[in-house]
DNA sequence: GATGAATGAGCATTCATTCAT
DNA sequence: TATGAATGAATGCTCATTCAT
């Protein structure tokens, strides 16, 4: 009696192992050998379910992204008000910890390698787009309570993603000007000073 | 009678063969075969200036940033107001030009390799920290004059080159919601609105 | 369900067209593309079943050892006088049929390259010790039976086999003065005048 | 003005650093640049001098040959009597010292090459006989002054020179079985009991 | 569904040889 | 004589992909 299923759970453990190869040794140096010895299945497995190493490298950047949404998914549905929520947010992607780690280093194969490949643009538009509007919808609900400065929410959100992949980006390289701690800093300094209203003109 | 530079001659000719491949396909499937043709000379030719292939890599980096700056000399030696000089200075890594792009791609797949090798991680600390003092500078003549906001200028520039960095991957990735345009906009944007000083309170 | 001993197989079936092609062409001239073509296999096969050509080299050294002693079994175990058994166990070695040809050439390989790698001489030194123990327990029995001088069975071996070593690679390398003929004499020489037990004194 | 026998010298100059490459590295492994920095001189210059890496080897082989019998030349000129003669020439044979060793590691290295290779064969048929007229020669003497046994002297000087080599080739791939002291004493207790006429019957 | 043996195209690297100077 | 820059053919090894079982 076949078990319901057992393809999704063979392709959720095949991408959770992609990953895991990805952030070691990058989507290059990844071996589809190595992927199906880390998700203990064999390597005609790996081909059974997926085309290609290619098809296998589009299907994982994207369950990358989804498991990093799903993993902040309690931070976004608690009530906290939106600048509060914004800071939060942006602190949970230092890239420090293990899972946020992991993630940043499989979101930076799929950057550079949509540099020059279609279907890996395709892929990077639709997921950072959509962290975009997320960032968008939480900048919009602080300017609508007062709590953010006015402006395009869409340009302000620009600014802060960008700033944060840029950051990351050194702090990933392991750049002594910029460890962790800075890159915090860097970010609450912008939301704090530029992106949060001005707490002046009270009467 | 040895022959005057054609040492420094070769490597050069080498290393911008180099930077066009990468640019062009990445430095994984940049072949040491293509370069050579790209460059006109054997292929043994250059295993005879370079010990291995990361050997060529290492060098086109450095290649890649000091040229790049070379390119801005004329714009850094200018005498324009800083502010000015800063926001022409950001223009000019807008990735739409032919060099300007190629050296971009060239920055990017520095970036992405990394992550994981200290041999890269090095090269971009030095040159990467090189680029930041430049803007740092920038900055601090302009506080100097009135003209920029004050507090750390390290810290403005990090949010600066931070920024321009997240927006060029975007741009460069073909990203339908970063077009050039966008990425100028947001800059300008920044620089104007939070960079420089307030033009209030005068008289 | 496994296929049972496809591995053995292979393996024999790699390191027999290898000795071949050492025989012919030696080990440096040796492709491993060669080897894969007379086993009638794939190049990447020899690699699947091997780690480098020097692997399959080291293996080679020993199949061809073994092959060497298997061909003697019957002869070994035949039930002729001790100094019988050795003068026809030497005769055997004469480096003029097909086989015995080609495993000659294949030791002689191995030889040269243990002069100067630990991994051969290591190899040497376990097979050929085998082969010493072999002729020192002939003559042993040839001794217990009165047939065989007095004397250190160890040293008495040594002489002879280093004899039949030093005979074989003028006849391998085809010197007008040491054609079969004269290998054999001289071996049945020194057996007979030295080896053998003075027929005198007898009353 | 230039000095005589340049040439002379610049040969003997490549042939010594030849030898010594050989002896360490082997012939395969040997590079010609390897011979140049060594001799000190152009890789250019070995070309020069000789037509390519084989003409070189074989020169090579030729030289080594020539060399090791002018370092016995005293010994061979000296008035001892021929069996204690042979004796210590067999022992200069050991090779335990620094330029035997070298000279035995450049013979292996020909022995080898000669299975296949008719140009070498030919070197070693030529110097190989050159040492057997050598040995025969000085058993004829013995045996004219009565001191070795009767029986065809070239028989008993390849019964010795080939027991020289197969003792040799274990010792120099450094069997435990075989160190220096085991092949002097098997050496020695072969031409003792052997060789030498037995000393029997005097009145 | 699942395995793993087998394939073979592809590439960095080495080095004897050449030749302009 | 002498140099060393330049060549380019040659080869061990990797790994995505296939397919018989």
């Amino acid at each position: 009696m076949p078990r319901p299923n057992v393809e999704a759970e063979r392709r959720e453990q095949i991408l959770l192992a992609t990953c895991a190869v990805i952030s070691e040794v990058g989507m290059h140096e990844m071996r589809l050998a190595d992927v199906a010895k880390r998700a203990g299945v064999s390597s005609g497995m790996v081909h059974y379910y997926f085309d290609s190493k290619r098809a296998v490298l589009v299907a994982a950047f994207e369950f990358n992204f989804t498991r990093s949404l799903a993993r902040r998914h309690a931070l976004l549905e608690s009530d906290r008000a939106p600048l509060d929520l914004l800071t939060r947010l942006v602190e949970s992607y230092l890239p420090d910890s293990g899972e946020t780690l992991t993630a940043w280093r499989v979101w930076a194969e799929l950057w550079a390698e949509a540099l020059r490949d279609q279907e890996f643009q395709a892929v990077n538009e639709r997921v950072y787009d959509e962290w975009r509007q997320l960032v968008v919808e939480i900048i919009t609900r602080a300017q609508e309570n007062g709590s953010a400065r006015a402006g395009d929410p869409v340009e302000l959100a620009n600014m802060l993603i960008a700033m944060i992949d840029g950051l990351a980006i050194q702090a990933l390289a392991h750049s002594s000007h910029m460890p962790g701690a800075t890159m915090r800093g860097t970010l609450r300094a912008f939301i704090a000073t530029y992106l949060a209203a001005p707490a002046c003109c009270s009467p």
